[in-house]
DNA sequence: TACGCGTGGGC
DNA sequence: TGCCCAAGCGT
């Protein structure tokens, strides 16, 4: 590819075209020495990790709106910022949230590092971000490749190595891209193309500001890029799920183990995850089979048989009871919020 | 290095 | 409708 001009026609577009969302400041503001909250960039960049802006979006104002700072953020209970987390998936993101706001709080006097290096050391904060929050907060010359990046690099190149695999080579390849003037506005302007115009589906050559330099776009095969390994078929497993509610009203919940699948969260007492399960009640009940949910994980699909009791007596110390006044279907994980709607329907209906 | 880890939207 | 995809990280 011929470079030269490259990003100035990037900025000049970016300049035009920018995308306005809430943690951002735009082009004229930055200009005139406006600089963004760190504390809001690391946020949305937690949150945008493989999320789109538009399941991100609401997450963020809500979160800044409870915790308008990172030591708000740390002060506040794990189990209430897990709640608020429901329904966004990747909920380790929301446990190294939590880690990171207390590092930040207790080890760098409230203050988020402005050095890729010391980014990248904090829980949750890795290549990607690190690199996302010193260009975008504190406008250091960083080189960010997320998502976006590579597919609009591996069209620049017409890069024939697939990904995952061509990862390091489209990383070289954008950081000598980069230009040394307004890293933080180059760097959303680069996701701002992937997202709007250099799309994975229907790029819109036309409209795109690097289109006299890119070698898709002259071969007319942009949307091949970027090639990809082939995946792994998804199994499916089966399971039940227990929801059950006490005589005085209470719903009987169980709170995940810290690691692993939806880990941290509230959900529903039940068997393993596995081949054809067989159903076992976890406690003692007026069982009813209300119906299945059908749900897909980054790995599996999950057939779950959901069952229905109320007026529960008796239920071991290691589940939780929670009022009606303490419960929140939103505060559950979607898999888990799907098995509360078609259960509370059946004992209601 | 490769895998585990969620969810909703678009086609 | 099933598959692909989205601002990745930790282990």
């Amino acid at each position: 590819m011929k470079q030269d001009g490259s990003s100035a026609a990037l900025l000049a577009w970016y300049d035009a075209h920018a995308r306005e969302l809430p943690w951002r400041i735009s082009p004229m503001e930055r200009r005139n020495g406006v600089a963004p909250d760190p504390y809001r960039v690391w946020l949305s960049e937690i949150m945008l990790q493989q999320t789109t802006v538009a399941a991100g979006k609401s997450y963020f104002e809500r979160f800044t709106d409870l915790w308008p700072t990172v030591t708000a953020l740390a002060d506040a209970e794990d189990e209430v910022v897990m709640g608020e987390w429901a329904g966004l998936g990747y909920y380790a993101r929301a446990r190294n949230l939590l880690k990171c706001a207390r590092v930040i709080r207790d080890e760098h006097q409230g203050i988020f590092p402005r050095t890729r290096v010391e980014l990248q050391a904090l829980p949750g904060v890795g290549p990607y971000t690190s690199a996302a929050i010193s260009s975008i907060a504190f406008d250091q010359s960083e080189t960010v490749v997320d998502g976006n990046v590579e597919r609009v690099v591996s069209r620049l190149f017409r890069v024939e190595t697939p990904l995952p695999t061509a990862k390091p080579e489209l990383t070289e390849l954008a950081t000598r891209l980069t230009p040394s003037e307004r890293p933080g506005d180059y760097a959303q302007a680069m996701m701002d193309l992937g997202a709007t115009i250099c799309t994975p589906k229907s790029p819109v050559c036309s409209l795109c500001p690097l289109q006299d330099f890119c070698e898709a776009h002259a071969a007319g095969d942009a949307s091949r890029f970027p090639l990809k390994l082939p995946k792994k078929p998804k199994p499916t497993r089966h399971g039940h799920a227990y929801v059950g509610r006490s005589a005085r009203g209470e719903w009987v919940l169980q709170k995940r183990p810290e690691k692993g699948l939806l880990g941290g969260m509230l959900g529903w007492p039940g068997t393993e995850w596995q081949d054809p399960h067989p159903k076992r009640a976890p406690y003692e009940g007026n069982w009813q089979e209300v119906g299945e949910v059908r749900h897909t994980f980054t790995h599996f699909h999950l057939i779950l048989t959901v069952h229905a009791a109320a007026d529960v007596e008796r239920t071991p110390d290691s589940l939780t009871l929670r009022g009606q006044n303490a419960f929140r279907a939103s505060d559950l994980p979607t898999v888990m919020r799907k098995a509360f709607d078609l259960a509370y329907a059946k004992l209601e209906g």
